[in-house]
DNA sequence: AATGGGGCCTGAGAGC
DNA sequence: TGCTCTCAGGCCCCAT
């Protein structure tokens, strides 16, 4: 669930906290929250004593280069959330990893459902690291331009919904917004990637990054089911800018008529069968 | 190569 | 009330 605008919200507001920080001392309690690693102690021991140059986002990940050359990335799955507290702050229920600051503050990381995780990755540059090096073009970012997004929606027999949640199409967006964005394009997501028209293009283009960018400005959306919070533990806002995820059977806000929230391919679908073609 | 589907995991909510 | 079942979904892995 926290998808782009979520974890760029976590970002923004850990980023003062954890900058240029020592970490000083770090206790996994769930060994699948570090299950990239051979063993908790061996993640520990790779980042007691590390100094955090910054907070950067790639996508859904975030990533925290260190002093030594290689990075922290945190990724938060579903129902992940990163806090910044105080040491005599209670401990939330699922707080798998305490990272202890310098300066006194604790970075927690919090997985009820336990998809995500956090790992050291070497280097500082996302794209040489694994996986993160295959992710598609940041949405936000001044290059994505209707062209690049033609081009990665040029050729693709899948779904629209399927392409957009593709992390190697495009980097940051899951099922919240590639529902929403294809509302604001009047764009039905079941249709193929292949058959939009270049002006359909353009829509979708800006209907992606207006979304993006309105819940950024709303701190992120917090959904009915495992609500997504941000590093202060508040909810976002954007769930009531919504116009049809998680509004199945409720009239559309512009035609009336109810959203429909269909199986489609192994998920489901919120789209306005009225308003998008 | 591209695409689809299963499994991981836990809590909330529905149904009995 | 209390149990069981279903669903939610990011990401990885595997089959086609």
């Amino acid at each position: 669930m926290p998808e782009l605008p979520e974890v760029e919200t976590i970002r923004r507001q850990i980023v003062h906290h954890v900058q240029r920080q020592t970490i000083v001392s770090a206790h996994v309690t769930r060994d699948r929250a570090v299950r990239a690693h051979a063993c908790p102690d061996e993640f520990v021991q790779r980042v007691v004593g590390r100094t955090i140059y910054t907070v950067c986002r790639r996508g859904k990940a975030l990533l925290l280069p260190l002093d030594d050359g290689n990075s922290l990335l945190v990724r938060l799955g579903m129902s992940g959330r990163l806090l910044v507290a105080d040491p005599h702050d209670p401990v939330a229920p699922h707080t798998h990893v305490v990272l202890m600051l310098a300066n006194g503050k604790e970075l927690r990381y919090v997985d009820p459902r336990t998809f995500g995780q956090v790992a050291i990755v070497e280097g500082h540059d996302p794209c040489s690291m694994g996986e993160l090096g295959h992710y598609g073009p940041e949405p936000l970012d001044d290059a994505f331009t209707p062209e690049m997004l033609q081009q990665v929606l040029a050729g693709k027999q899948a779904s629209i919904q399927a392409v957009l949640m593709d992390q190697r199409a495009i980097a940051g967006i899951g099922k919240i917004y590639a529902d929403e964005a294809c509302f604001l394009a009047g764009i039905s997501p079941l249709r193929s990637a292949a058959s939009l028209t270049p002006e359909e293009v353009v829509r979708l283009h800006a209907a992606i990054r207006d979304v993006l960018t309105r819940s950024i400005e709303a701190r992120g959306t917090s959904s009915q089911d495992a609500a997504y919070r941000d590093a202060h533990d508040n909810t976002g806002d954007f769930q009531h800018q919504l116009y049809v995820y998680q509004r199945a059977g409720l009239p559309c806000r512009v035609c009336g008529m109810p959203v429909e929230y269909r199986p489609f391919q192994g998920r489901r679908i919120h789209f306005c069968p009225h308003c998008q073609r």
